[in-house]
DNA sequence: AATTGTGCTGATTGCGCTATCAGATAGCTC
DNA sequence: GAGCTATCTGATAGCGCAATCAGCACAATT
């Protein structure tokens, strides 16, 4: 019974295994599996037919050992439960895994420290590629993706400082735009709400907002709440009190759409009217704002191209081996509804 | 500077320039890493020093490959979009990224043919478990899944055979729950709008409707729509059409939220009132269903819950090695809002 | 003093695969 | 038919790690 081995295999089905069934040495399954072209007709029918007797499945593990590379594109998103997330996943999903790389995904929750385990993690599954937020990252981080010679994809925002490939909006300008279309259509006391936690776009979008409220001549009248939670209900809270501090207020951009809403929501209990007593102005969800009653006029993200172009210049630089700097500025436009 | 070496090696630090460094074989540096308590004390400083200093990362293929394990879990979701797979996606990672755990997600959206490319091509990667889908799987996955030796988690419906572990939520028993509540409300001509993309759930809430009209004797008032696809437009679109054939039509239960949801916003334009001329209620959502209205009476299903006692479940069969049958069936509850 | 542990350490081997190179065979030129 | 290329095949040698086992020092036991 004891063979006498110092280890025991696996007990999987191995190439070796097909390789003894269908007759011929293991290094031309491996051809037949990967490069049909270079075995013979003869030969790769043999083992297909082995392979599919067996059930043979390849062990990517030893493959990617022996190779240096392996199909797996790891990706970190900032958080799992936000609208832009699921856009971006699948357009992400649609180019890369047809041309055969599995995903990993994980969540940095917004988090420099925990972006930096996670980056850690991933990275000792030596995946072909990396795919993480554009926001700030951890100089140990940076460290790690810049010694590492993969591709890295920054997504989302766009950077100063692109270690590679970033796709993005500028969200800075998006929320200028976004303050100058309220001017536009004669609002003047314009405030901003949204929360840090979000760190990258919060600064952005606020930086943005007050930009534009400067040069607009409305610098004096600001009112600018940064909160540590996003929520339905902390929106529905927050109304009638900044009504009340800042009765001058006519419009409210807020950066989420979640606090819009239940700005939105609150209204229409209080008996608020939105827009004529107040405008409520927010980013990115489209179903939901649409779904309000008053819709939500949003500056709309197309983060599905956000996903899709970042996927596709990355398999260009997967292909083509290359790491040039690659930057893509997508656009972005505002979306009246019935809220301004 | 030619090495006359057969393989260039990739040019990452390993165990062994870590060993190298801090003057130890590499064993010790493998045992320092992984059982620290198994190390002198001196050594082991010297090796956290070297794998500081070089900023060494295991490469877990080889890791893999050696120890015939892996960290990695391999996910199949049935859908991306849907409310339910956010809730459990987060509770799995709670529990089992702390254990130590890779998660690698993909979607069968709906497709069993689907569901046997993406278990074929996960199990390449020799996961530590697989997580699935307790719907119907195609005779080939089964093969799959039951030649191998690693856990198998059946997620989010009650099977008849299940594999290994299985929680999920009888879904026949809330349909009919459902439809029984509606019946104590005095509603008689209960109507069922599902699609059958989704599998498993459609038929499942389908025939527990279904009992429960037999055993109310409403039998005779029988609507069911079987419909491809679904959105907040499908939803909107069916409205009138179906109180124009089904006048008698008092309530409608929608397999889909969605569904539900355009049905509500196109009464509201049309001015048909809820639930004073049709009741309306579904499953699942409670975020977009309390946010409409009228809110929506929904049959809530702790999804969080059966990620977490799923992915507890799972790493206990980890830990023990055992392949024990466990099934879960979790709680529901029929959650009354104004919509009926 | 001889024996048996006990705790650490490292040499060796192999996990299952692919890179590399050396043959083998067939097809072609002159 | 010699010489050459083009095409195919397989033997071998790692990839980086962990399982295994042997060795060694030192403490504990008799």
């Amino acid at each position: 019974m004891s063979q006498g081995k110092k280890r025991k295999n696996s007990g999987r089905v191995t190439l070796a295994d097909v390789a003894k069934l269908a007759g011929v040495g293991s290094m031309t399954v491996s051809r037949a599996l990967r490069t049909p072209d270079l075995v013979s007709t003869g030969l790769r029918e043999k083992i297909d037919a082995a392979v599919a007797q067996l059930g043979y499945l390849p062990n990517k593990a030893a493959g990617a050992l022996a190779s240096s590379q392996s199909d797996i594109v790891a990706v970190i998103l900032p958080s799992l439960t936000e609208f832009a997330t699921n856009e971006i996943v699948l357009a992400l999903k649609s180019v890369l895994e047809p041309a055969g790389y599995q995903l990993i995904f994980t969540a940095s929750n917004y988090d420099s420290q925990e972006e930096e385990k996670q980056v850690r993690a991933l990275l000792q599954h030596s995946p072909a590629a990396l795919i993480l937020p554009g926001t700030a990252h951890t100089s140990q981080t940076l460290k790690y993706i810049e010694n590492i010679s993969l591709p890295v994809v920054e997504l989302s925002a766009l950077t100063l400082t692109p270690v590679h490939i970033n796709v993005g909006v500028d969200h800075h300008a998006s929320a200028y735009q976004l303050t100058k279309f309220l001017y536009m259509k004669g609002y003047r006391h314009i405030g901003f709400i949204g929360a840090y936690t979000n760190f990258g776009r919060f600064a952005m979008r606020l930086a943005g907002w007050q930009k534009a409220m400067i040069d607009h001549d409305m610098a004096s009248h600001r009112l600018v709440l940064g909160l540590s939670e996003v929520s339905f209900s902390v929106g529905a809270e927050l109304l009638m009190d900044t009504l009340a501090r800042w009765p001058d207020l006519d419009a409210v951009i807020c950066s989420h759409s979640e606090l819009a809403a239940g700005l939105i929501l609150e209204a229409n209990k209080q008996g608020v009217k939105v827009p004529e007593q107040l405008a409520i102005a927010t980013f990115e969800d489209p179903n939901l704002c649409n779904t309000l009653q008053p819709s939500l006029t949003t500056v709309d993200i197309p983060y599905a191209d956000v996903g899709t172009q970042a996927a596709e210049a990355l398999l260009q630089a997967l292909i083509a081996g290359n790491r040039d700097k690659v930057v893509k500025s997508l656009g972005f436009r505002v979306k009246t509804r019935a809220s301004t």
